[in-house]
DNA sequence: CATGAATGAGTATTCATTCAT
DNA sequence: GATGAATGAATACTCATTCAT
């Protein structure tokens, strides 16, 4: 092993992505920055679109193991589950800023490729965010509600902070970047779990949730 | 029959930077979308960025004049003029839904280029709102506030239901491109509108805000 | 019009297909022998392979017709229709002599690229031959025999010359490049015609055909 | 079991370089189909030429030795000597196949790089051929003609079967690669032979030659 | 008003090769 | 005996742009 060229590049290439977008970089600025060669990239990833795909599936094997280590907790409570499931997640985000900034923008535009390499992490994701979902309304521990809807707005509320990070500096006085934002925010996302998915509080619903 | 290809290759244009991004849009692929020769645009627009500009002047143009057709109110009142102005963006905003989803996200990538071409037209709608915010603050209408976090927040307002569409259209029950959207959401933003910034209500924050 | 670089290409392309075969030509290669830019052949023909279909088609057109301006001949007579053919395409063939060479030895190798393009004409061809073969057979002009193999026999003569031109070169003491070739190989391939194809001579097969 | 890398890229690399040529085929493809890695090959044969030049030499030296076991019968006789050499030389080539179309068309390729390796053989092929013509013909056993010739005739003969295969297919009914074709084949070389080399029969000059 | 010809700079990728192990 | 890491040079191709018409 000469120089873990591997791990160099992919570094760099989530930054660039993340800054100039996954058309707007080059494959000869990801070999600069990680002061590579550019036939390295071929050589571990094959393409362009190979290297994407790898921090792609990186990032969500990652991210879906962060809620199925809240998995065990689904007996003793949904509501316990769901709020560990979600803390967990946004710690995640947080510590993975650029890739979770660079997926959310992506997501966004109209390419079935990324779509594609996302759609089986999604579904896993969809899979056990309704088994909590059914399981909470089951017992009586969630107000009865559509699992598709409440699902949605989980994904936006926590996706929402990486595409409007102007937004939420404002309003929570606090940077997605620093550490204490999850903090602050998990607060936020209790607030809208407790108004409009458990049943416990009758919640008046809050302005915009 | 006129070809008019200018107006054909702007309507590419915009449907393209929205699906593709700025970046991944070539201009051979415009010409090909407007029926038009690559070499019309260098004609029309000098360059690829040229044309860009073209459809971002064009657009901020006519999304100050929405500004400004609500200014004349603020002698009757400061809330008044703030609701119209942002009313009038909405509106136009939904029926300009391409260029507005495609603007609010290149904005979220570090491109100095577009930054550039967009500053002018943020300053004047800066101060056009901080305007209107100082003069009702002024009046007792407004509560004492920063203008700056206000500002930022309302844009935030503004540009989430276009790079989270699904999120809204899950919590709203509406799709941001229908013309129903506007008036539902709206209403949430004055219901915004009320919870921090008018004084009237005293006001418990709502949940997000 | 600046240059007429597409001609210029097509024939630099020719003269470095035949001697270097496809594969071994580079489109820069090209390019230089015309005098002209790379990017003007992706311009003109798109790809690489594009360009190696034109000078087949181009080839392939004027082939066609040589056979097609013997066909008026077929009524009064089956032989004199195909003695004019073959004339032809041996006249058209050694004045055509690198695209000549260039095909038959690159049909010679296994890529299904080149057999797609040149299918359509090889049909074609085909079935003209066959049209004379069997009218010459149904008149009794020709030996009842099988048109298929007939049919492969002439094209191994018409393509032997190129493929083998030293082989040929040391029997016919002539060049097939040279004009003179095409008179004595002609006179070869009527002796074949007379032995193996007309029932007028009852004609002892010779040695080889 | 051990894994004989050594053969498996030969086996390979003459597959791919008779279906796709030289030029056309890489060192990743061999490397593929032979199940080893690309570097495998540098270590056995230092070049991608090197390689061609193992696969040539081990050809050319079993070629060479089918016409050196020939020739002890020059002292009882020239022509049994030459017809043994052709016998043995086209059992030889029929066994290796794909070498021998290989070889013979790369020959038609004006590629100094191959003509260079092959050389010496060609040129001991040539002296021993020559001895056998010259020793004919001092000794009345063959017509006086120019070796030279002669010898170009005879390489001829041999290599047009794997150039030209559905031509000689349709005329001897029957598949250069089927063992039984090299004994049809014989024939026509010995009726040619006789023909034209051998002073026994005055020969009529047949059709072809 | 608009376009076809042509291009230079750049982009992704391929390829044969090297070197340390 | 064989291979994985890494690379420089080349290759085909794309792209925005220019210029003459």
């Amino acid at each position: 092993m000469r120089k873990n060229s591997k791990k160099a590049i992919v570094t760099a290439a989530i930054a660039l992505f993340n800054t100039k977008g996954y058309a707007g970089t080059s494959i000869r600025d990801i070999a600069a920055k990680a002061n590579a060669n550019p036939s390295t990239i071929s050589y571990y990833f094959d393409n362009k679109l190979g290297l994407l795909e790898y921090c792609f599936t990186d990032y969500f094997e990652r991210y879906i193991k962060q809620i199925e280590e809240s998995l065990p907790l689904l007996d003793s409570g949904a509501a316990a589950c769901l709020k560990k499931a979600l803390e967990n997640i946004l710690y995640f985000q947080c510590s993975n800023i650029q890739m979770s900034r660079f997926i959310a923008r992506e997501m966004s535009l109209d390419s079935q490729i990324v779509r594609e390499i996302m759609s089986t992490y999604f579904q896993k994701e969809k899979y056990y965010f309704q088994e909590m979902l059914e399981t909470g309304m089951k017992r009586g521990e969630f107000r009865k509600h559509s699992p598709d809807y409440a699902l949605i707005q989980l994904k936006g509320l926590l996706t929402m902070p990486f595409l409007n990070p102007h937004y939420i500096t404002e309003v929570l006085h606090v940077f997605p970047h620093e550490r204490y934002f999850a903090e602050k925010y998990l607060e936020q996302i209790e607030l809208w779990l407790e108004g409009t998915i458990l049943s416990t509080t009758v919640g008046i619903p809050s302005a915009v949730s």
